[in-house]
DNA sequence: GCTGCAATGTCCGAAAACGGCCAGACAAGG
DNA sequence: CCTTGTCTGGCCGTTTTCGGACATTGCAGC
């Protein structure tokens, strides 16, 4: 059985998604390879892994979270579990490039392969793909759309004014 | 989670499958098709639904059922369900055409891929798919072997030594 | 610098192959 | 003629296969 809610955040209206085991997706609203509202998944605010997601939700947009500790039940292949696990590893406030992060997933070489695999993240900011980069800095891409990914980078940078000269 | 056990034929060995719906599959050993046992899967003499099959299907070997009553929960695409509905229908000693077939499932045209569902049927017996024949009577394929579908046929013609010329 | 290319796991759409068919045409043998 | 057998072409849902496209990168050649 699934459970859902939505969350509004700074950077808009959130779907969040538990199954018994724990949290298994959050998406930005209108964002890449959002999935649809099943007609047996049940809307429960209440529901503990979502009602805890939504917490440290806003804990960190209030810059008082830097990790999380909600429970984890991401659906994927083997290789893309690699790849989700490896970028939870990833501290807040730090960048790796697509190649480290496939190192750090045990298969090196397989950057492009581990681009796709971040790309079909389904727990965003809580997995912290935002944090992987090209091999040059470069923020080649996000799911939720690059000024997302610059939001949540200025964010963990401490800097509060960041953006405002772009 | 799927629970199987097995079953001695007097046509030899079957593998018994069922999850918490009811029975999923019957086959033959060696038959087209056998899935591989899964390592999830429990081997479970007592399961309701193994149990009943198990007895419903040695009184239909006794001569002494002509209908099942086990509840069933086959998986296939809904043109696959409706064939093996279809076939379901079919009473015991009676046989029909592929075409026929087709029609009561509701794609009249579609002998062909009716067919090729039948042969998919993962309830042998219970779903009485060697009851399906050609156009002109003849048996033309079963998974489990021809043996076996004439075996049933004779068994169910009620003229207990109609194979012992051939 | 810039261009092109090879290597990587997954997903998705399109196309082809694959069956437990069937009716019609035709030939051979009674 | 009628029966029987073989062959052919069209039929239809499913399954398999295949070709790109991706949130990349390092290297070769210009």
């Amino acid at each position: 059985m699934c459970y859902y809610d939505l969350y509004e955040s700074p950077q808009g209206r959130m779907l969040l998604v538990a199954d018994g085991e724990g949290l298994s997706g959050v998406y930005f609203d209108g964002q890449k390879y959002l999935p649809q509202v099943e007609s047996d998944w049940r809307r429960d605010a209440r529901h503990a892994p979502l009602r805890q997601a939504k917490r440290e939700l806003a804990e960190y947009f209030g810059g008082g979270r830097k990790r999380f500790e909600t429970a984890l039940a991401p659906e994927g292949t083997p290789f893309q579990q690699a790849v989700w696990k490896a970028i939870s590893a990833v501290g807040f406030g730090k960048t790796i490039t697509y190649s480290e992060l496939a190192l750090h997933a045990g298969f090196p070489g397989s950057a492009r392969a581990a681009g796709a695999a971040t790309g079909r993240n389904p727990i965003s900011i809580i997995v912290p793909c935002h944090r992987i980069v090209g091999s040059k800095g470069s923020l080649t891409g996000y799911a939720g759309g690059l000024d997302r990914k610059r939001a949540l980078l200025a964010l963990e940078s401490g800097i509060p004014d960041l953006l405002a000269a772009a």
